[in-house]
DNA sequence: CGAGCGGTTGAGGCATGTCAAGAGTTGTGG
DNA sequence: CCACAACTCTTGACATGCCTCAACCGCTCG
């Protein structure tokens, strides 16, 4: 663990308001580790031993049933990841690999579980983070079963670019293959989608997003708070890619 | 508040251990209602004043969007609902309605936060309860993802199978067309899906399943702990459809 | 008895997945 | 520094899963 660390831990919303004696004692039991990309640091169905706090890097959740594979989400820092399982001391439902090289804070579930009784502005904290992790999801299911996939990418690229202020162009987080997987879609599919929805305002150049016509964008994908925020749900990620970069 | 229905609260999983002077105050603090069927008793966005529990009847959370609506899940006595918009003091995030004449307990929302910070043992079954909402519809969204909507419907009748011991028989719990909507499929295409299923281990006549070819049905779902359970995630329903009864 | 509703069935169409091939990019090792 | 391998992304052709619309049956309940 590095010393400098720690003050950028403690900045992350489940461990702002802690008593630094605790804060200290959980930390003090974790371990900080460092891996190369492409690495599957959790196997779903493994017990939960640890809370993962992503320092450094981006770390994607997937699911996997028979031969198929999913992306349920991206972390990348400061974030924490299946604070659940952790919790509940039973196996991880999702995998999670490294997207790149990263720098990973193990907290011992065990600890966590003791310090939620023993400290009630954490206890407070941990059921903010999760209640907001579980409407996160919730709201990512109605995404799913209510709007089709040109309307999902539609709201995904409106909704981009909300969180950035508005901005009328940005960088893609993640690499485009994941981006589907993550809207429940294949990779053709998206790529034919994004021609289509050069017809209704926002155009897809490489990384590049840019909203031509943010009416007609939203004309299509019909932005709805109760589904696509805005709203602190998760101040760490539940069940979303991280946020874009504004265009350079 | 009737006070025989007390006992009956108390033995929720998130009652269970907390200190009687705090429920009692909790309790206190809470109304009971009688709803006739078909009412709306929550609307998506509404802030979440208070937290909900069913003792009779039938509750089907579903949610909606542009003139599309899914339904989420059905609980059933005895259980709590939205838990997390309640601990968040956000907004409803899905709408709910009784499916019959239904016996309600609302619990404010403050009273509830505000026994969280005084009662530890509360706040561990909050935590859990909470945890095991996000799993399960964590399996849920899973479920979605990476089956098609005959494995879904193949796993989901496989399950409740399981539920009730290995029963090869059972009634569903919930109308036809609602279970479609909950798989992510319309009514017709259930209906067909059910035909098509026949050639694999389980007929439906009217309400009654009756599993003809257990382990054909099992290569076609192939169960998966990390989707289907078992697990008690979650003691109260976070994402799911009450359980089937046996068949008479 | 008639209206309304859930369920089923058929026809047809659109959305989405699958398979295959090729262009462009990136990373690596010689 | 270059060549190659691996990978992403795109595009086309095709198959199919799923939805939509419409009609009809049977049941329930006024």
């Amino acid at each position: 663990m590095r010393p400098e660390d720690l003050p950028e831990v403690r900045q992350l919303q489940l461990f702002r308001s802690m008593d630094t004696d605790k804060f200290d004692e959980l930390l003090g039991r974790s371990y900080v580790q460092n891996f190369p990309a492409g690495l599957e640091l959790i196997r779903q169905g493994d017990p939960a031993d640890f809370l993962h706090v992503v320092m450094d890097g981006a770390v994607e959740l997937y699911a996997k049933w028979g031969g198929r594979e999913c992306t349920m989400s991206v972390v990348r820092p400061v974030s924490t990841f299946i604070l659940a399982a952790s919790i509940r001391n039973a196996p991880y439902l999702m995998s999670a690999r490294t997207l790149e090289r990263s720098r990973i804070i193990l907290i011992p579930s065990a600890a966590l579980r003791e310090v939620f009784r023993r400290d009630t502005e954490f206890a407070v904290s941990v059921v903010n983070e999760l209640a907001g992790c579980y409407r996160s999801i919730v709201r990512n299911t109605k995404g799913l079963k209510l709007r089709n996939s040109r309307e999902r990418v539609a709201s995904y690229f409106l909704r981009q670019s909300t969180l950035l202020g508005g901005a009328p162009s940005y960088v893609l987080p993640v690499e485009k293959r994941l981006l589907a997987s993550y809207l429940g879609m294949t990779p053709e599919n998206l790529s034919r989608t994004l021609r289509a929805l050069e017809a209704h305002g926002v155009k897809v150049d490489g990384m590049r997003v840019i909203i031509t016509d943010r009416a007609r964008l939203a004309a299509l994908a019909q932005p709805d708070t109760l589904i696509d925020g805005p709203d602190p749900d998760a101040s760490t990620n539940g069940s979303t890619l991280p946020e874009a970069r504004a265009r350079a």
